[in-house]
DNA sequence: CACTATACCCAAAACGTTTTGGTTTGGCAA
DNA sequence: TTGCCAAACCAAAACGTTTTGGGTATAGTG
């Protein structure tokens, strides 16, 4: 059926060995049987088998992509997609293989993460897109298996990330918005249980504190990162704190809701209320006022992600969290 | 290092035969016997290789999932990532693997398709995101592996694809423009290369001429897909056509960059012009007016493309072409 | 001529499974 | 006793590579 190793060997009138040694540019054999094997191989259309030499080196060269609740994350591509294609172009040019890997359930049975990962024999992990709270996150932080979270700040032996400096995102944005004359500020985060959200409670807080004013809690209200959830937010924030000039948004998402409900009671975006978000998706630009926000490299960040574990796998290197700068990108919303 | 059949057989004080078939569910070993393996197996906490499992077995039990231009394709999010979440979803419960492939260059040489499926011995490809003039098309289509198009109407022996029916899709959303009693009606297709835009293209066509409309070809602009191309082009149509009263657009991205600069021209939506979008993407809910398209089936596409690939590798169905019904939302652009 | 160095090549073992074609054991019927 | 059967187990081959530890010429050197 398929053409192996044997086949070419037998057909150019070699050993195995020898052709193997042809295929990964050993010095010991003749220029002229090398032309001949090649050409044999190419004859025969042979293709090295990567499983079976995985097998024998004891390594696949190949790393896991789990993507938490891959089919319940609205709005997540936003995100993840980008950094998706960062930790792919990678890996690939390291020539790595993803396999991409789910928390949900495989064939009806829950296959735990490390039981999945340790079949396949992956030589990592790269983690996104999961919450603080998830069953899998204890099993991730304590295998014995490199991985790097991305967003998702757990640190062992075994396990780095990558994130965005969000303390200092949402500093750097509150302080802009406090430059601009605004003290009222609201705040609308994301859940609790994304690690990102307590970051940016930190930086909206430091920047209020460092500017001297007070951090009021009902100015802050948790959400769901999402339009709807920014545009609830919203409308409560305005009806109970109707002295309120500009609200910061942990997403573009709840921004761009925000900035609907803003326009539906007949207020005006940043005239009335200025509007800033996080994120830097690319609708940012095509929504009226165009938003500004708090821009995230998702690219680089999984490009970041891919790196780091090549540096464990690759170089032993010890796993850290490494924190990518934000950078305020202005508009007209604020 | 690792445990193996081996070590677990060693420990049980039985073969590595007695250990294989106890895993696999054979009924000729005894039940205590297999208690006894299974309870040594999670002691040592053995796992089986699946590299080596694939070996002898001849068969991966894993599919590539090949998405073009990943890093090059600004706004493919909205589309791909839903139809991946499909495709991951269903395969994953059917117990098979995802390797994600691209057609860039990996390791800084250009490895052919062909090449790096069969060196994986994967079972079977899942195409989405390619153009009809891509390099790699020839390849995908000629290649005797069990692949599936998404958007790509390759059909070949070993090629099937799905689509949404974007013939009828188109046909019905200008029918639905004409039932307003638009007559003059702009048409912002997406590039040429790709294969939807050649169906959206007939079926606007269709639904003019049925309804005795002239088809005038300066009111077809081809562009871009995107929400910039979507502006420029409805720039050119409404100042060469100011007694048009309505544009359809390929995609939900074009349409939104239309009704910005619709309004930006101080006209009104869907008052001045009635504007239909096309893919139902999260973002036109949340833009104002909401947007009026046609909807895509992005998951449930994903998933018929893993269907239709799982029918070939395990019933040896034969590939074909599945078109998956548009529907019409309507909300307020039109 | 004997010895050594070099260039080229190869047999066999190993990687961790599955499967084939057995063997062994004990029980039971004739 | 013998023969037969079923239940429980196993040795060995196979899957397609890589690598180790050689071997055999040929040419060069003293």
């Amino acid at each position: 059926m398929t053409v192996t190793i044997r086949d070419v060997a037998r057909q150019a009138g070699v050993s195995i060995t020898t052709v193997s040694r042809a295929f990964n540019g050993y010095q010991d054999v003749s220029e002229e049987t090398k032309k001949k094997i090649l050409q044999v191989a190419e004859s025969l259309n042979y293709r090295p088998s990567r499983v079976a030499r995985s097998l024998v080196l004891q390594q696949t060269q190949s790393v896991g992509l789990m993507i938490s609740d891959f089919n319940v994350n609205p709005g997540g591509h936003h995100f993840l997609f980008d950094v998706i294609a960062g930790v792919h172009d990678r890996l690939a040019y390291l020539g790595y293989d993803i396999t991409l890997v789910s928390t949900t359930t495989a064939r009806q049975r829950l296959i735990s993460y490390i039981d999945f990962c340790t079949e396949r024999r992956l030589e990592g992990v790269i983690v996104m897109g999961m919450r603080l709270d998830d069953p899998y996150m204890q099993e991730v932080a304590e295998a014995k298996l490199p991985s790097v979270g991305i967003d998702l700040p757990i640190l062992s032996r075994y396990c780095g990330y990558v994130m965005t400096d969000n303390v200092n995102g949402a500093r750097q944005g509150v302080r802009y918005l406090i430059s601009q004359g605004h003290r009222s500020i609201g705040f609308v985060n994301g859940h609790a249980q994304a690690a990102v959200s307590v970051d940016r409670l930190r930086g909206y807080q430091t920047a209020m504190q460092e500017a001297g004013l007070e951090v009021k809690e009902d100015w802050i209200i948790h959400s769901n990162f999402l339009v709807d959830g920014g545009e609830t937010a919203t409308r409560q924030l305005l009806q109970n704190h109707p002295e309120m000039t500009a609200i910061f948004y942990a997403s573009d998402l709840m921004a761009i809701g925000g900035m609907r409900c803003i326009q539906r009671m007949g207020k005006k975006v940043p005239g009335d209320i200025a509007v800033l978000g996080y994120d830097n998706i690319d609708l940012g630009e095509w929504v009226t006022p165009m938003l500004s926000t708090v821009a995230q490299k998702r690219y680089e960040m999984g490009v970041a992600a891919a790196d780091m574990l090549m540096g464990m796998l690759l170089r032993q290197e010890e796993p850290g969290g490494r924190l990518l700068p934000p950078s305020l990108v202005i508009r007209e919303s604020s």
